[in-house]
This record gives C-alpha cells, structure tokens and sequence, in this order.
DNA sequence: GCAAAAGTGTTGGAAATACACCCATGT
DNA sequence: ACATGGGTGTATTTCCAACACTTTTGC
C-alpha cells in the first residue's frame, strides 16, 4: 500500500488511492456494498446521494457505497453505511441485486452488491449538511458516477414493484400519517394518479390500519384522520396468494 | 499456490485445496457463482446437482458452481457454469441473490452469487452421467452441502413466484406441449391443484399460444393438441400493471 | 361565505370460480 | 365396450373502476 494511501486510510476517507491500494492488496477483486436510501419529503419521493471525489467523475452524484469488511457479512456492510450516513438503525433494508462487470469501476475488479433501503427522513436530518450529501428527487437522477445509474433504476424498479405488492411503504412515513399522506406516497412512488375513494376502500378493507383517533394539525382545510400501520395484523393475514397473471 | 493446488488446477478440476489457495491469493476474498438449475421432467420439479468433492461434505450434495474469473462478468461466469454442465446455450438465467456469510465456506471468505437456471432436459441428457450429476426432484432436495440448501431455497421460492408473473414456464417445456404439460407444469412448480377448464380458459385468453395444429402421438387415451408460446405477441403486450395487492 | 380537501356509496363490467357432460383414442 | 383423459359452456360471485355530493376546517 503506498504512503498516500495509508494516509488517507488513516483518516478514514476512501479515494480512488485507497480503493486502489485495497484492490491491489487483493489480488485484483474486491467487493462492495452500494445503498439506495429513499425518503419521502415534500410529497416526493427522493434518493440520498453524496457527491463523487473521483477525479474521474468529480461533480457527479454517486450512492452511499463502502467496501466490505473482511469480517462482516453483506448485510452487515449495508447496514453500517445506512448508520453511518443517515444515524439510523432498524431501518428497511433489502438486497437487490450484484453488480460485477469487469470495468464498471476505475480502481480495479470492484463487484458491489446493491441495496434498497427506506427510511423515514424527519428521524434524521442530522448527518447531512456535514457531509456533501444531498436529498434528490427521483424524477431528477440522472448521469449517475460508476454504473451507479443503472444500479440506481433497478433499485427504483424493484421499489415500484416491492410497494405493490407489500406494505412496504409505511417505512418511508411518520409513524401517524393521513390516507391522504398514503396515497401521496403511492401516486409519487408509482408515478400514477388514483381514485382518492377507491384508494381508501382499499386500505379499510385490508384492515391494516389502525385508527388512533388524532387529527391532522395546522392544516388550512378540514384536518383527516390519522392512523398507525398494524404491523402484526399483516403478518397473520398476508396472502398466500397462487395464480397467473401476466 | 501449492504444487497439489497446480496439479488440480492442471486437471481443472477445483477441491477444497484449489480453491483454498485461490482465495489465499486472493487476499482472503474470493467471488463464485452458484447456479441452481431447474428442468422439469416425468411430470416432476427436478433440480440437477453434483456430488460435493470435500471431505467436510462427503457425500452431500451441492449445486453447480464455480470461483468468477478475473475477466469474466457475474452472468458470464454462469453461463459458463451452464455450458460446462449441461451444453446448453441460450437457456433462462436470472440472478437471485448474493450470499455472503462469513463463514459459509470452508475455504475461506467466499461470497456466491446465486443463479436460478430453467432448461429443457430434453436438449441435453448428455453430460451427465460422466459426472456426479443428478436430476433430483425438488420435493427431496434437503441437506445439501455448505449453506446450498438456503441457496436452494431462496430460488425455488423465486422461481415460484416469478412463474405466476411472467410465462417462464415455457423454457421448461419442449417447443411443442399440450395444454395438460403446461398445467402438469404448473401444478409441480406451485405445488397445487387447478381445475382444468379454468386453467384452460385462462390461457386462451391471454392469447399467447399458437395452435401448431398437431396432436400427441403415442398416448393410449384421446390425443391433445400442441401448442407453441408466442413470445412476441407476449412482448407486445405483457401487462404495465399498476395496483395494491397484500 | 369561500376555498380546499375530507369523507362517504352505488353501480356496471370484468374476471375468477365452481361445476358436469360429451368426445376421441387405444386397448 | 370401456377406460382414460381431452375438450367445452354457464351461472355465480367477487373484485375493480368510475363517478358526485356533503362536511369540516382556516381564512
């Protein structure tokens, strides 16, 4: 390892040098873990980036990424970044899929496997400033560093997906949340428009949701009804469902 | 590396010893690729496995792997892997899951990418009893070596789910089936019972199968008619389905 | 009282399910 | 002729989509 590297590894910051050094260290492979953080904020769905300091692709937006540690596992890994860059533990977090083509990264043979994680974004807020991350819409990710846009809209995808078919969305929402606030989620995630009474008969009916008997607050119309997600009741009736359908 | 390691290497063959010194050379990390492949013959969800050569899993088995080459990517690794076991080009693949567990390998720190494969056992039947391949049926698969069974278990429910999306099952099929074959299909792979007319009813009217205008040969009963899958027409129209549905 | 969003029911059509009889072939 | 599975149609139910008016609050 050369001397810059040691120096830069020393303060805990991973440039290109170290990186480098560590692929070399190991004969040429490495392995990664990138992380798709999404919040909700503002009725927009938004991904956590940092920006690059790769001379290659300095000024572009990158995901939260580290290499694994010798003595973690995937998980593992991917959970101390989300700890790390958001201070959140017990967060939603769901491998997707391995990326490993052969020049997909400057430094060497770097496979990363990357992660979906949702999070709620009022729980921190603290993190962010220091660093150079920054909170962006979806609708505006373009021209990722890396591969990362690619990896980027898989994650994407397999969140538009996930959130159909599981109540995943919940993660991404304050613990009380109107149905309005619900379906937000769904229209921002899905990119659709949905019938307001439609929507609601399908929550009810489910009957996952538990009133608390709040209203909305400092609202300039008439405040709804907020409600909590009934985490054991999904767990005793989610469907096991068998069909066809494509 | 070892002059046992060369010599094994020479043979192309990989024990524990070979790949115990790749990963030494390596700096403790290797990458490989797992391929659970899936056929589907007399009726029956088969798996194809290989007798393991360690000693520590004597006699167990365990699937179809190998350690990604410096200049290969993930899904050119499997497709060798395919090719080498089965000599078949041009099958389904799809990336499932990357298993990293610290100590899921005897050899050191190995992490695996999973691979869920569909063939058509008629199209090879040929390199398989030079080796220590087995078609098993899924229902028998249990205590495979290192942690394969997950592994197993992670792209049998993948594949469970993804048939009842999208017409995979057709790559298990030969190009000319009845409609029986497929339901035979179905039912092995979900493990259920469907009633006919309806299972009928449904793929008619989705409109995807050709009607070859030919029927068994050889079945001591009436003869079905054959069909083939229309992948275009499928490609055309799949479904850009948006809903709720746990 | 007005603007803005909450809350609420009904109806028609489509799709899924349940179900029973006749037909073609080999033996 | 009979045993075996192929092929077909209908009635019922369930689910989804479309749609409009009244209510509550802040200003």
């Amino acid at each position: 390892m050369s001397v810059d590297a040691q120096a830069d590894k020393a303060k805990n910051i991973k440039t290109l040098t170290t990186i480098q050094s560590e692929v070399e260290d190991s004969n040429g492979l490495a392995l990664s873990v990138d992380c798709v953080i999404f919040g909700f904020d503002e009725n927009k769905l938004k991904v956590l980036l940092i920006r690059s300091d790769l001379k290659k692709y300095l000024g572009k937006w990158s995901l939260l990424g580290d290499l694994v540690r010798p003595n973690e596992d995937l998980d593992g890994a991917a959970y101390r970044i989300l700890k790390k860059r958001t201070g959140l533990s017990d967060v939603y977090l769901e491998q997707v899929h391995t990326f490993g083509s052969i020049n997909r990264h400057p430094a060497g043979r770097v496979v990363t496997v990357a992660y979906c994680s949702l999070i709620n974004v009022q729980h921190h807020k603290l993190n962010i400033l220091e660093n150079e991350l920054h909170w962006h819409d979806v609708t505006n990710v373009t021209d990722l560093a890396f591969d990362h846009q690619e990896i980027f809209d898989t994650c994407y995808r397999r969140l538009q997906k996930r959130i159909q078919e599981h109540p995943l969305g919940f993660n991404l929402l304050p613990k009380k949340f109107s149905l309005r606030d619900l379906q937000n989620l769904y229209e921002a995630i899905l990119n659709v428009k949905m019938d307001r009474r439609n929507f609601r008969k399908k929550f009810f009916s489910m009957d996952f949701l538990i009133d608390i008997d709040e209203m909305e607050q400092d609202v300039p119309h008439r405040p709804g009804k907020l409600y909590k997600f009934n985490y054991e009741k999904y767990e005793k009736k989610k469907k096991k469902w068998v069909g066809i359908d494509f």
